[in-house]
DNA sequence: AAATTATATTAAAATCATTCTAAACTGTTG
DNA sequence: CAACAGTTTAGAATGATTTTAATATAATTT
């Protein structure tokens, strides 16, 4: 349980105006016991819900982004035509469902550890993501 | 060198009319020494310019989806507004240069065997694609 | 090889996620 | 509290992709 003064200094800190959109988004975020996984639209839908305040959805994407760029949120890559992201922002892979369209966390420990044996020059690795597609198996 | 008979062959095959601009979707992306990444705008770009045709953007995305569907493309997934195809549709990886959008192969030899230690019920593995995401170098 | 049928192509409109705009609003700092 | 810079907002704009419904073409039947 984080109060809401605690994200009031996470967002100064890090050089983002405590808000109230702001401050609502973090609750909705990063006060839940696990992480998960969610889209704009998902989003939207839970603070319509969980709180009864409108935002904006233009300050939806522009905090979901500063939020990313701060590190709090990691984008998802799927070859969806929506952004999937996480607030597990730990080194770690997904499943995704392909039926389901759902994702699903994967531990490092359980990828192993991932040695790229090539670069390339005047590049340097950013990130290494693992996405294992999941189907019904139907056998 | 494929000939045109032998996409047709191939389109029929696979229970594909062979249609005027199916063949020649095939030709601007079978025809070629080495595989490719591209999106859906640079293949339009690539027939408008290699052929003389207009091929209308409707059907360019249908032949797409449907040589996906068979197997002759596979759709990368990226965290990017626009989907990327490959015609390389062995088992292999990308990095994906985040400051010119483009993309590199990297042969599953550079990157190891990947061994998921985690399985969902019901669920079984349809694919493990690794993306390593590259910056700009400037130390 | 004409007639029939099933499938594909097309241009244009529709849709959907995301970004932009420019006006109104709100934290922050002195 | 005044002034300023940073934010929010609704709505318009953008851009990728999908849908529509009419036309065209390939395959099948006669």
């Amino acid at each position: 349980m984080t109060t809401t003064v605690e994200f009031i200094n996470k967002l100064r800190n890090s050089g983002l105006r405590p808000t109230k959109q702001r401050i609502k988004i973090c609750e909705v975020l990063f006060n839940k016991e696990t992480t998960f996984h969610f889209t704009i639209n998902d989003l939207v839908k839970i603070i319509e819900t969980e709180a009864n305040e409108k935002i904006s959805l233009a300050t939806v994407y522009n905090t979901i982004h500063a939020f990313e760029k701060k590190g709090y949120l990691k984008e998802i890559p799927i070859d969806s035509n929506q952004s999937y992201f996480d607030t597990n922002v730990t080194d770690h892979h997904h499943f995704y469902d392909l039926s389901e369209k759902k994702l699903i966390d994967l531990d490092e420990v359980d990828v192993g550890p991932i040695n790229i044996q090539k670069s390339i020059p005047g590049k340097k690795i950013k990130s290494v993501e693992v996405l294992v597609k999941l189907d019904t198996d139907n056998q």
